[in-house]
DNA sequence: AGGTGTGAAACTCTTCACAGCA
DNA sequence: TGCTGTGAAGAGTTTCACACCT
């Protein structure tokens, strides 16, 4: 890794592992489900099928919470939402930036899932003069300009950039100058960010890469086991079939 | 783990770990942008930097593909962007259909990113009848009904989704009915697919609220630290910040 | 010298399997 | 009885550190 010095002495167990966290809004979204058809509890299994993972898993990430479970029994569905809630820090408001108002960025200013989350989208900016006070999403774009006395009046401090790749770490400096500490980027770069700051990328041709990899492989094994296996074709077999693998990890810091 | 593997003693050793094939990609990108600028060779210390990654865990990544660097001096960027690109089956051509031609389905259609690796829109699809024939990314939306056909005219194999969440099962079987085996979903939901059929999910919010997560621990953490530490305020501390934890990991397989 | 390739150690995440409580 | 909570085993991933080649 980067320069450092690993293991922290201090700031105390509050450790829960990353893999965890990041199943925590798929186990919040199948619990949301849950809520609004009035279902009032759910047993690891359950929850486990509908989030789409296995339930000793659930019961392990759960168990790095707390014991909100009732043995024999299952778990509350309100009680659980609140408390992953809670976890996440979806209790408070965030107000976010995007900017780069393209197609990507109009849709993720008219994305539903923010506002049902404790997201509020407190500003659309775009370099375009020409798009300065177009209403997207019922929010009016503002110009780049503006993006310091945005983020300052707003105290956002999470951004979103949905900028073409050559002018992300531009629009990063700034917004990272201006305050923002946490930055999903959307553009296929390497953003480099001071220390502190948390960076998470999603990169569509990344994923389909991934996909082709897999598909590619499929074809291959298809034609090499031609006679090996007699049982027919597809074969019925493990549920489990997808998981989808260690996919991220995203560096975020750059040495210069 | 994807798919298909897991049993089989045989298929040989071409075992590459899913975390090392997530991050092809990646050297990818960075290698191409290495080549357009004609740099001839790189060292895993520059073309980790570029990647964002550390340079020992590169070097480990290239090794499960053969060794095509040279002691001493680097790695052949040329050859390596072959390398890899053949290891990720983007030497041959994938059709690809988008269903789903709202914000986020015309913004991947426009999405430059896919053309330039192998990948080939091959059609988009909406089930508004209103979408039909108008063009999007100067290719004319078709509806819902046509599909199947499209699908096996163009021997599609990988689907991209981005419907509401309501509709992407449906979809999803369709597609999955018709051929297509891998499938990249953007709706929020949990696809069931068969097995021998593998899924890849992007979720907007889901991004979101790891950062949140993070940036709350990042506020406790700030007022907890108030006076243990006398250097100042954010202190230069952990570098490690940013890491994209263990992100993905998505089911999708879902049950009833 | 300079930088790759790689065993081995360290760490993280997942799965097992069962004790223990409602 | 039924299901949670969890120690322990297992699998996968990252990092170390150095032998080895150019």
């Amino acid at each position: 890794m980067a320069t450092g010095r690993t293991h922290r002495p201090a700031t105390r167990s509050r450790g829960i592992p990353e893999a965890t966290v990041a199943r925590l809004p798929l186990y919040l979204r199948a619990l949301t489900a849950l809520s609004e058809r009035s279902v009032p509890t759910v047993s690891s299994e359950e929850l486990a099928a509908a989030a789409g993972v296995n339930s000793a898993k659930l019961r392990k990430d759960f168990s790095y919470l707390g014991s909100y479970g009732t043995r024999g029994v299952g778990y509350d569905v309100e009680y659980l939402v609140y408390q992953i809630s809670r976890e996440l820090g979806l209790t408070q408001d965030w107000p976010v930036v995007i900017v780069g108002i393209g197609n990507l960025g109009a849709a993720l200013a008219n994305y539903g899932g923010f506002a049902s989350r404790g997201f509020r989208v407190a500003a659309l900016i775009d370099a375009d003069p020409a798009m300065a006070g177009r209403p997207v999403a019922g929010i009016p774009v503002q110009h780049t300009d503006e993006l310091e006395k945005i983020i300052e009046d707003n105290g956002v401090s999470i951004g979103v950039i949905a900028t073409p790749a050559g002018a992300a770490q531009q629009v990063c400096d700034r917004l990272v100058a201006a305050g923002v500490t946490s930055i999903l980027n959307f553009a296929p770069t390497v953003l480099s960010v001071p220390d502190g700051v948390d960076v998470r990328k999603v990169d569509l041709s990344i994923e389909l890469q991934i996909l082709a990899f897999h598909e590619q492989r499929k074809a291959g094994e298809e034609a090499e086991a031609a006679g090996s296996d007699g049982s027919g074709p597809v074969a019925a077999a493990r549920q489990e079939s997808a998981e989808q693998g260690p996919d991220g990890d995203v560096p975020a810091v750059m040495p210069a």
